[in-house]
DNA sequence: GTAGAAGTTGACGCGACGTCAATGTCAAGC
DNA sequence: GCTTGACATTGACGTCGCGTCAACTTCTAC
């Protein structure tokens, strides 16, 4: 009778954490499972999966929970990519430091089997790198030192309700023309392409291919394309043309 | 009229981490200061500097703070270079599956950048080797899974004072059979090599070449002479001259 | 019908500090 | 000498991401 879910003991089992886990991410309303049978157990989906996947490579870069939460939830996939961009510098240079730091501890242990008794300056030598971060982590707080992150945070609660107001402003207003047949390379629709196209640019500066990647990617990825075709059909493959208008 | 000694917002700054830190450590008993001024300040000199080094390699590794202080307690080097290569190996494994996390970090933007939609299966890639993980994490925690620190949680903390004695007692009679100028060769002697290499072996299989190391930096480090020598003089010199022949 | 395995919801525990409060002490300037 | 401001001290409670009971329900198998 089950239609293909999976049940907490197999999801866990397949992303590699516990149960509890599981529980607890539906507790804080980070990952609420797909349907509740009336016995109240859960399952979960292929959506479900995904985006428990999502969550637990952003998990692995230290991200804190509720930050992973605002993450996973939008929706904007220019905000999505610049996020992803910085965790992803982020996650190199601790792989780096990581890297550094196994080379000081090898050199310590060849020394030990060696007899050489160890020194400061030889102990020191993978932190020296790290000497000047404290102060940037004592001002924004560890992995927050991330840019966008940053740049988000500074917005605060009413400065990224702005920027969202603004999006759901311009897609409005895009599905208004797309229900009107306007021409992608008309006056009115280049128009809110360049405000979309600032919004973007608050956090990301996309070069000509990426912004007609993104607009591409309005159309095919589903996720995406809802929302803006939820303002109306049509607004997603408008919005698409217009850039490819605007990109020239 | 401050003898040259590093405050506590001075050190935090050098090591980069917070005075709470610093006194959470005090509080602990990890790493107190060198002497308290009779205003209840702390001051730290270059022994404790060294130490918390020592401490944040560690940290770094996320060994919980109390293994860490049985690590930076012990003055056995053959252990603490056991719990360093394990470490290191942790280390390593570490960082390449942050390297692997960064591939598919990578993709995922480009993907997106591209328009391409995201699917299961590549967002997985990264996490195919995590797979069969966590079954180790839930058996035995984590970074426990060092294999010296399993088996010195193992001991139990009456097993780990055995562990403890047996040392003192093998120090001790060596420390005897060096007061009567004993020959490095003689039965005696290498009887308690013997033991010595099998205490020894616990945590740690050296090699032939290691276990002469071992005994030379018994004489070179000052730290570990001094273990021995506190016994009398001359044990770590009887020491490595018994392991020489030992090792023949 | 009964056992056993696995699920559920509280609730508390923990490790490594952050953070706040109340207070004390120092060096500098008036 | 007195104030002022910066930084120190000791409690004590808060936080985050779960682990770990406890008490109970429910499904499956025999």
């Amino acid at each position: 009778m089950s239609t293909e879910g999976l049940d907490i003991a197999a999801l866990a089992r397949l992303a590699g954490v516990t149960s509890r886990t599981l529980r607890h991410y539906d507790a804080i309303g980070l990952l609420s499972p797909a349907w509740t049978g009336r016995d109240g157990r859960r399952h979960y989906g292929d959506a479900e999966l995904l985006r428990l996947q999502h969550i637990l490579v952003l998990r692995e870069l230290n991200v804190p929970l509720d930050t992973i939460a605002s993450i996973v939830d939008t929706d904007d996939p220019a905000l999505v990519a610049s996020l992803m961009h910085e965790h992803y510098v982020a996650l190199l240079e601790r792989r780096d430091r990581l890297a550094t730091l196994a080379e000081t501890v090898e050199r310590t242990i060849t020394r030990i089997e060696k007899g050489l008794p160890m020194t400061a300056d030889h102990m020191f030598e993978g932190f020296d790198h790290s000497r000047y971060e404290p102060e940037a982590r004592e001002r924004w707080g560890d992995d927050a030192v991330d840019g966008s992150n940053a740049a988000w945070a500074a917005l605060g609660a009413a400065g990224q309700g702005a920027h969202l107001a603004e999006h759901e402003a311009i897609a409005s207003a895009l599905a208004r023309l797309a229900a009107a047949d306007a021409d992608p390379a008309s006056p009115e629709v280049q128009a809110l392409v360049a405000r979309h196209h600032a919004w973007v640019s608050l956090f990301w500066t996309p070069d000509r291919d990426a912004y007609l990647g993104l607009g591409a990617m309005y159309v095919e990825d589903p996720r995406f394309r809802a929302t803006y075709d939820k303002h109306g059909d049509g607004t997603a493959e408008l919005l698409r043309e217009a850039i490819a208008v605007f990109t020239g």
